[in-house]
DNA sequence: AGGGGGACCTGTGCGC
DNA sequence: TGCGCACAGGTCCCCC
């Protein structure tokens, strides 16, 4: 799944096919995917305008005019393609993506001017539900999710309260979406190689200058993954095929075995596993 | 209460 | 070529 990167370029994306735009009819061929589909789904979607889609984490938000949200997380292999024969293709926009197994076609949304937005999930991690707009500090999905990488609140000093007496790896705290909102289990990985610290260090002993290191880190990584329209993985494929190219830039993930990317260290990746999940990382250089 | 492990799914790629 | 296993971007839930 995608990761902030990835949903903010799909968010990039569906925004010029779906802002300002009444959905006309939508439909959703099971009941459920990661968690039933809320009651009269389609008909209270029916007939809304989408005013505006944010992001908040890895969550899509669509604002409509019925004063409700729709809530829409792709879980680990939801991709959303858009076909629009309206809209002219600018360079960034989305295009219809092939390859996608049309029997895990889950949702298809028809918007105003010949607009389809159609969510495929092979694995049904994903989900989407629908609260009333403004209450978003009850709603479970959001209440209680951590700065965003990009935010003012996100700086070493807090990064450093919310690590502090925690006992376990940083790995493992840096996914933890209470701390920070958006980060997975790749940009996790190349965080904290650019900030020299090992995945394996107690989130309890990061503090000081290492948090100095960490907190730009994770900024600048989310940051130049958005600006290179994410990373294209086996199930995620942006759309534009001018995007996603994220993955070239990987410096630890993936890479077991090859040799450190930092010019000044001679070490080579390795791989290991916290909670069950691959992390990569140079046990020469990260401490 | 915090932390670890399993569960939820399907698809792909690899070794035998 | 075929089969079985390991592994994949997330996160909820249960148990310790």
């Amino acid at each position: 799944m995608p990761e902030l990167p990835e949903v903010e370029t799909v968010r990039r994306g569906l925004r010029p096919a779906m802002e300002g735009r009444r959905i006309v009819s939508a439909l959703h061929r099971r009941p459920d995917l990661r968690f039933p589909f809320p009651e009269r789904f389609a008909e209270r979607l029916t007939g809304a305008r989408i005013d505006r889609l944010d992001r908040r984490a890895k969550y899509l938000l669509a604002r409509l005019d019925s004063g409700e949200t729709l809530l829409m997380h792709l879980g680990m292999s939801g991709r959303f393609t858009v076909e629009a024969e309206s809209i002219a293709q600018q360079p960034g926009d989305f295009v219809y993506a092939p390859g996608a197994n049309p029997a895990h076609d889950h949702v298809v949304f028809t918007l105003e001017g010949g607009v389809t937005v159609t969510y495929n999930d092979p694995r049904r991690f994903g989900f989407m539900t629908l609260f009333a707009t403004g209450e978003e500090a009850t709603q479970p999905f959001l209440a209680g999710l951590g700065p965003e990488p990009d935010s003012n609140a996100f700086e070493a000093v807090y990064l450093s309260g919310a690590l502090k007496g925690r006992r376990t790896p940083v790995k493992a705290a840096l996914l933890d979406q209470k701390i920070v909102a958006g980060l997975g289990n790749i940009y996790v990985c190349e965080a904290l190689w650019r900030a020299r610290i090992s995945p394996r260090r107690l989130a309890s002993s990061v503090a000081g200058a290492r948090t100095e290191r960490l907190a730009p880190a994770v900024r600048t990584v989310i940051a130049e993954a958005i600006e290179a329209g994410g990373s294209t993985l086996r199930d995620f494929a942006g759309a534009d095929g001018a995007l996603g190219y994220f993955q070239h830039r990987f410096d630890v993930y993936g890479r077991e075995g090859e040799p450190c990317r930092r010019e000044t260290c001679a070490g080579s990746v390795q791989r290991l596993v916290q909670s069950g999940r691959s992390t990569f990382f140079c046990p020469e250089c990260q401490r």
